[in-house]
DNA sequence: TTTTGAGTTGTTCGA
DNA sequence: GTCGAACAACTCAAA
């Protein structure tokens, strides 16, 4: 009797989910999770919290239909091919995944496991998108044109396999604290629904970090408690915001086409010439931008609102990102590596490509000399300040304009609402102006080939 | 092969 | 206060 493996990786939904579709059209079907501690360690707080979580609702999911979902502990290259003999399964079905590092873990196991291998984690596959020539498009654009045109492949249906409960599955780990978002594809699903009743401002509210104008659904992505091709249907793109967020997925998928051909953006910058940008070496700098404590009220709010929750709103994920790279000249994979451990739907190839984006050493078509203002940026985004307050709360008895840039007002107007910079809030680690002229210069001499 | 047009998300300066 | 232009020069896609 054929007995197939369906391997969950970032996949954790049975709707909408190519692998499992085809794992379960075999008469048994295991679900396996391959629990990696290498893995788990690096996932950072709010990402282990939130995996486990959505194991969880997965294994719910498959009690329902009378199984369970079955984990073993170790580098998968051991644990699958153990799991496999054990079980005495004849195929393997698992959802590719676009990273250097999983690629290579894919094609160990793939050497001694009958693997075959499905895309369920992108609307469409890598090297489907292809410009004329049949290059991946560097330019967002003519990728964006091209990929309207793919056909999709039909919506993944379920097939009807027996649920085999195996023994010897080892227990879930505990999660530390309880999730803030419920979890699973119940949880996706309610946030999905949230949002539909605000698309059609999505254009306007999703650069307001002080409103819920955004999806919300970047963790499920990242852990696949959606599908994308799902998404895509339920979205759609009859209205001017439904089909700018659809625009947003075909960022998500470039993004992961430009690292599936070019793993070495991960270390290096698309274009070599900004690989001889002379950042600084600022540790304290460094350190403060961590905390939320650069003096600069919507990038300490975001940065602190990150480690608080696990979660940045996007706009503000460029202004903190720009400053880091911009204002304080400090190398992008510093803070590539930060957002990374902490955000719960941190995940390599959109990290990355957006890192390198906000750096300008991606690809972009952006001059090089586009630097945020961190002050214009607040007042632009946040006019009333009320992001700033929420995460700021040693500002809050600042009023706009004055809580976007403190250090402009009068010591004593300050001090009436019991701020006192240098004391009670930082005073600025850097000046914009100065460091603007600092960073165009050190791009510059980089493009220059000093 | 050569040419042409275009390129997510901005800021600053001067009229 | 508002508005338009400058900010550089390049790479890429497409014709």
């Amino acid at each position: 009797m054929a007995r197939s493996i369906c391997w969950f990786r970032r996949d954790l939904r049975l709707d909408d989910n190519p692998a499992w579709s085809a794992a379960s059209r075999s008469a048994e079907v295991v679900p396996l999770y391959v629990l990696e501690p290498q893995l788990l360690e690096s996932a950072g707080p709010f990402r282990r919290r939130r995996l486990l979580g959505d194991l969880g609702a997965l294994d719910d999911e498959l009690r329902e239909i009378g199984g369970r979902l079955h984990v073993v502990v170790g580098p998968a290259q051991e644990a699958l091919p153990r799991t496999a003999a054990q079980l005495g399964v004849t195929s393997i079905h698992a959802n590719a995944d676009v990273t250097a590092f999983a690629t290579r873990r894919d094609d160990a196991c793939a050497a001694s496991c009958p693997i075959e291998w499905h895309w369920g984690t992108l609307l469409h596959p890598p090297g489907s998108v292809r410009t004329a020539r049949g290059t991946l498009s560097l330019v967002f654009t003519p990728f964006y044109r091209r990929w309207l045109d793919v056909d999709l492949a039909p919506l993944a249906e379920p097939g009807s396999a027996r649920v085999v409960v195996a023994t010897g599955s080892e227990p879930l780990p505990t999660p530390d604290t309880d999730a803030v978002e419920p979890p699973g594809p119940s949880g996706a699903r309610d946030r999905l629904e949230a949002f539909l009743e605000v698309v059609d401002a999505y254009p306007d509210l999703r650069d307001r970090p002080a409103d819920d104008g955004t999806s919300k659904l970047s963790a499920d992505l990242r852990f696949g408690t959606i599908g994308p091709r799902a998404l895509f249907d339920i979205v759609g793109t009859a209205t001017a915001g439904r089909a700018a967020f659809v625009r947003q997925l075909a960022w998500r998928d470039w993004y992961a086409h430009l690292l599936w051909e070019r793993p070495d953006l991960v270390h290096r910058a698309l274009r070599p010439a900004y690989d001889r940008i002379d950042w600084r070496d600022d540790p304290a700098g460094l350190q403060a931008w961590k905390d939320g404590r650069t003096g600069y009220p919507i990038v300490d709010a975001g940065m602190r609102q990150l480690r608080a929750t696990g979660w940045m709103h996007n706009r503000v994920r460029m202004i903190t990102a720009s400053f880091l790279v911009k204002d304080l000249l400090i190398d992008w994979r510093h803070g590539e590596r930060w957002f990374r451990h902490l955000l719960v739907d941190g995940d390599v190839p959109q990290n990355v490509g957006n890192w390198q984006w906000a750096a300008g050493t991606g690809p972009d078509a952006a001059p090089y000399f586009r630097v945020f203002n961190p002050t214009t940026q607040a007042a632009t985004h946040d006019p009333r300040g009320d992001y700033i307050r929420r995460w700021v709360p040693e500002l809050a008895g600042l009023a706009a304009p004055l809580v976007h840039d403190p250090s402009s007002a009068d010591p004593l107007e300050l001090a009436a609402v019991g701020v006192v910079l240098g004391d009670t809030y930082p005073v600025p680690i850097v000046e914009h102006g100065f460091a603007r002229e600092r960073a165009l210069a050190a791009y510059k001499a980089a493009l220059d080939g000093q």
